[in-house]
Order: C-alpha cells, then structure tokens, then sequence
DNA sequence: TGTTTTTGCACAAACGTTTGTGCTAACTAT
DNA sequence: ATAGTTAGCACAAACGTTTGTGCAAAAACA
C-alpha cells in the first residue's frame, strides 16, 4: 500500500498538516513539540513513506526536473554532454528528462510542449535549427533557459557555444599551411548554428589565404555516419579530388573512414583528414586523427551552473552568452606538402588558444 | 499566462467538467451537443490550452514517464541503448526520466526512490550489481519493470540480457585455438552480472582447452578507461606477459591502447588484443580490432516492447527472461600463431551462431 | 483570581485534473 | 394533458500536498 500523510495522520492521531509540518523539517516555524515530532518521524520511517511528487509539483509549482533537448544522444559529443548534465544536476538535486528530437524540428516542438506540461523547472536545449518560434514562447514562461551548443542570435536567451567559426578557421589555415589548397569539406545538417559557422570559418580561412573556395569542395548534409560515407565517396570520384577533407562531426569522420578504407586510399598519403569533436580513438588509428576538440567538460557543466544560477536570482535580468574555446590537435593525418620528407615533426602537437 | 480549464470554463460559460471532457475526446459519453464542443474546442486552441500534467498524474495515477537507470551514459554502449530506448518509447507516447547511477549502489538506491516518487509508469533498470532489496521492493508496487543487461538470479522479474558467458568463451577459445595460452583478460566491474558471466565464460573455455588458469592473467575491476590502462601496464610489465588481453569493455579497450601505444607495443605481432563491445572505429586502428559485439538495436527495441506489452496486459503474470546473442567479430589485432606465415585469411571474417 | 501571552496543534483552501451522479428542460409517447 | 425519456450540462469529490489562519489549553503575569 502506499503511504501518504492522510495515513501517518490516521494512525498517529495528528492532523495531516501537523504532519507534513514535521516532515518538511517546519516544525520549530509552526510550533510543533518535539514529543510530537519524535513520533510522526518514527512512523514516518517506519512505513516507509515517500512524499508523492506529483501533489508537491502541483502546489509547489516546482517539479526538481530539468528537460534536455539533444538531437542524438547516440552521438558521443552529445552523449558525453548529456552525462555531465546529468551528473551536476543530480549534485543539485534535479531529476532529468530528456528528449532526443533527432534533428527533426517538429519532434523538438512537440518534445518541450511536453516538458511543459510536465512542469519542468528549467530547459537546457540544443536546438536543431533556426526554427525558433516554440522557444521564443518558451522564453515568455520566464523559466531558465539555456541554448546549448547551437545559439539563436535573434534570441535573447542564455546560451553556451563553442567557437565553431575558429575552430574551422584554424583546422582550415593549417590545412593551407600545409600547403593543401583542394581542401574539402563534409558538412553536418545545414542551417544549424554549428554547421553555419563551421562553413564560414572554413571560407574565411580560405579566402584570407588567397584560395578560392569552390562549391564543389563543400559537400553533405547531416551529422551522420551515412552522410560522411557517402560524401567521401562523392569527394574521391571527383575528377580533381581534394587533398585534404575536413569532416565536421565524429560520426561523419566515421562514414569517411569506412569509404575510405573501401576506396584503399591511403592516409595521409594520398589524402589528409582532420575532424571536428574529439575521438576517444583518434590517436589510435591507422594514421592518427588531427582533430578539433571542443571542451565537453566546460560546457556540461557550463550549462548547469548558468540554469541554477537564474534558477537562484530569479532577478538576473540579463541573459549571459558565452562562448568557449576550442583546441586544435595536430596529428599524422595531415600531411605536410611542404616537409620534403614528410617528416611531420609536428606529431602530436597541440595547438592552444584563447576564445575571443 | 498559463491556462487552465478554469480559465477555459470562465470564458465559455460551461463548467470545468464540460471542458474537460470535451478536450478529453469523451463528448459522445457523456452526451455534450456539437456546438457547446465547437465552442470549447475553439476556445482552447485560440488560448493554447496545455494539460497540466502533474494535474493530470495525480488524479489518473498515470504519468505516462518511464524511469530509466544506466550506469554510464557516456559510455558508447549504454548511450547507444539510452538512445534506442527513448525513440521506442517516443513512439509509444511515453517520456524518459533518466538517471546515471555511475555504478554506484547508492546512488541507484537513491535514484529509484526518486523515480518511485515522482510516479513513473515503469522502470528499465540496468543495475549496478548484486545488491537488490531496493528492486525486490519495487517489484511489489507492481508497475513494469524489466532488468536490462544485468540480470538479478534472485529476482522473478523480465530481464532481458546478452549471453555474456558464450560471447566470453567463444572469444577465449579462438585465441586458444590461435594458439595462445597465456590469455589475460581485463575484468570490468567485479560481481557485475555482465562480468561474472564472461569470467565464468573465459574460465570454461581455458578449462575445455585444457589451459590451466592463472589468476595473475585475470586483472582489472571497473568498465572505465583508466582501469584499462593501468591493467595493461600491470599486464605487460609482468615477467611472464600474456600473449593475448581480452578487454571486457570499449572503455577499458581505449585505455589499453594508449597503454600499448605508449609501450610500443606492436599488435597483434607482440600481443593479440579483443575486446567486448563493438567499437565504432574497430576496423580502421592501428591494427583492426577483434570484438565481440552485443545486439544494441535487439536490447533496447526488447526492452521497450517487454515494458510496454506488460503495460496493457497488467495479468501477465509470468515473467520473462530473454536471452540474446552476441556476435564474435575477428580482425587482425588476433594473431594465429599456427599459421606460420601469419596469413590471417579470416580476415574479417564473422563467427555467427545462434542463442541457446 | 483574572488577564494576557504562548504553546501546540487542527481546519480548510488551494494546486488542476477527472468522473460518478444528479438535476432541469425539452422531447416523445400515450 | 400527463407521464416517461432523453439530452445537456453542472456539482462535488477525489488525487496528495502545503500553508495561512484560528482556536483551545496551558503558562505566565499581575
């Protein structure tokens, strides 16, 4: 059976208020004697009973529950964000519900309707794209909000991201330092914040090298395993193939290298490769991965100090933006065209910078 | 301003319950005209009426929110099934509560209490270890439940689980029949269902093959990555080292490469490596890697369906325990020491076989 | 002893739903 | 015209909490 107030008000004589006074710890505020406190505690215990959140939601308005909205949690960016969320959460006393939209907008709208009506105290989303209307109103429900990942500039919103645009920026000039000039690109889903700016460090970096940027070059459409197979395959039957490819997610690294492997082109010999997220297995390939890494960690637990923090000073007025670094990291899948000898003393090497 | 049916009954006249059984589709049952639905309907759209779903909970006793208990989400394994789970129970209509218990007894005891609180539908539980009062407790409230991954002997619930102990001593017993004898394994979590049974399984197939076990050759006591790369290097500065290391995870894996990178190491002349788990990357390391490798897709769709059909026959009173199978996948980190010339002509070649 | 203060608790409303039941007016049948 | 049906809806209780307020008895004070 399950226990609720009315019960250990039954059986201890005292009135369900009394009770529920004890047990919020009220007792002192509300004058209830310490003979009294001492029994309802001991009953309470006893029968176990566990206060029914729902009803507390109900009156209290505060539910303890965060809603997550990811495009993939199988994606270990994604995964790995997921994990430190959770983790910090529960070290707030917050439950998590989550919801993968899969990339599909109308998965996402539906999703935070639904957080909504389930009361969540706060929402810590990763939009798929530039879409916004749903979070626009969500905003007006005045509870904490934060934008993860992928920001919405029309929106005044908190939000954490990664420096995409640098990030590519910088994966890009290497590239051309290393004396790449076919430098191709396999994009993750378009129109999202991510891919927008990826794209456009890619160009400026280009173009501030004085290389033209070719369209065919800039291939794909989703962050998905399927799109990096396909794309590379695409990229490795062009007439002027590229020499280097910049994969823009893990998963499209994947696709890349199973074509790639199908294809026997040989790394970085006949081709250079560079992806965007870190790759537990990177250094472990058969040649290396140079990646871009972004601070999972810092932006985990980012998320959850920016929503308790407003969820705190309900009077912060002001919506913080912040923007994170990320990290180059050089390894043999690049190859540098200008070392005769290939000799690659760079192996390993990371590359540091500071955010703007 | 948030809407209620209140509000929805103040501005159309009718009563509470009007609206709310006009809203619920249940107008013909209790004989509400057309037109007063017309009204109603309209009302509530025009002033984007959402159900208050702690309300709603509450009074139904039906939160339509399933509990799920990982120990690990970010680990590539567990986030895989997370995701799986969640876009079945999608389908269903049913929301996900997750909670990360990082394998820590405790902290699954604690958040199970809050599950239960919070009034979820059922539970998909992957638990910790061999402690169970807390499930056995939960069992008598009598809402769904399957065990996932782990099973508990003890317990007469539906669990659905990897046969663990072939996947483990097929393994074994190629590297037996490769000619190793000095096989070691890097346990993960000790009195884990999941490990128990591949130590049972790597035990019998030495045992069958007639090597003596060697509890020197057995190390290692958590899934994560570090225990891999301290065991490896515990394994490998041994004075007798193994010639093969079987990996009980993907995590434990990671670390043992960068172990073996760093003692340069060479695979698979110096050391046959595999590991459980598919690794996304296996195939193109340094030297492809053997796996064995779990159904994901079949574990998470099973469970889902488990807690669903025992949510619309509430009589099923019979229990279910299934059994799937896993997957022997060999690559070239296996070294034949029979074959002089180390052809390897299974390359890639897949051991298939069917469940007892 | 009479008045005031304090102690210790109970009552009841409210949170937003759902649903069994009852009531009035209109319709149907005789 | 009268009795019986039915259509159309409202009332109120219940789900399990929390919390403002009220009230009696005890204690303190004069």
């Amino acid at each position: 059976m399950v226990i609720t107030l009315e019960e250990i008000s039954k059986v201890t004589g005292f009135s369900v208020s009394t009770v529920s006074r004890v047990l919020n710890k009220k007792s002192k505020k509300y004058r209830i004697s310490n003979d009294t406190e001492r029994v309802i505690y001991a009953k309470a215990k006893e029968l176990g009973y566990r206060p029914n959140e729902l009803a507390r939601g109900l009156r209290l308005k505060k539910t303890h529950t965060i809603g997550l909205v990811v495009p993939d949690i199988s994606n270990p960016f994604f995964a790995s964000i997921t994990h430190l969320i959770q983790k910090y959460l529960y070290e707030e006393g917050y439950s998590l519900i989550v919801c993968n939209t899969n990339e599909d907008i109308n998965t996402e709208i539906e999703q935070i309707d639904l957080m909504k009506r389930k009361g969540v105290d706060g929402y810590i989303i990763m939009p798929v794209g530039t879409q916004y209307e749903h979070i626009k109103d969500l905003l007006d429900d005045d509870k904490p909000l934060v934008l993860l990942d992928r920001n919405i500039d029309a929106l005044d919103a908190n939000c954490i991201v990664v420096d995409n645009y640098r990030g590519a920026y910088e994966a890009t000039e290497c590239l051309v330092h290393f004396g790449h000039d076919r430098i191709a690109i396999i994009q993750g889903l378009q129109n999202t914040y991510t891919n927008n700016e990826r794209v456009r460090g890619y160009k400026d970096a280009l173009a501030d090298n004085g290389i033209r940027i070719d369209e065919n070059y800039i291939v794909g459409n989703d962050f998905r395993r399927e799109n990096g197979y396909i794309s590379t395959k695409l990229l490795l039957k062009m007439e002027n193939p590229p020499t280097a490819i910049f994969a823009f997610s893990d998963l499209i690294t994947l696709g890349m290298l199973q074509a790639i492997s199908e294809e026997k082109v040989k790394i970085p010999d006949d081709l250079s490769i560079i992806s965007f997220d870190e790759i537990d297995f990177a250094p472990y390939l058969v040649s290396p991965l140079a990646v871009v890494v972004q601070p999972r960690e810092l932006i985990g637990e980012a998320a959850v100090k920016l929503l308790i923090e407003e969820m705190r000073n309900k009077n912060s007025s002001g919506k913080r933006k912040i923007l994170l670094e990320s990290k180059l990291v050089i390894r043999e899948s690049m190859k540098n065209l200008n070392s005769t000898a290939n000799e690659n003393s760079n192996l390993g090497v990371t590359v540091h910078r500071t955010a703007s």
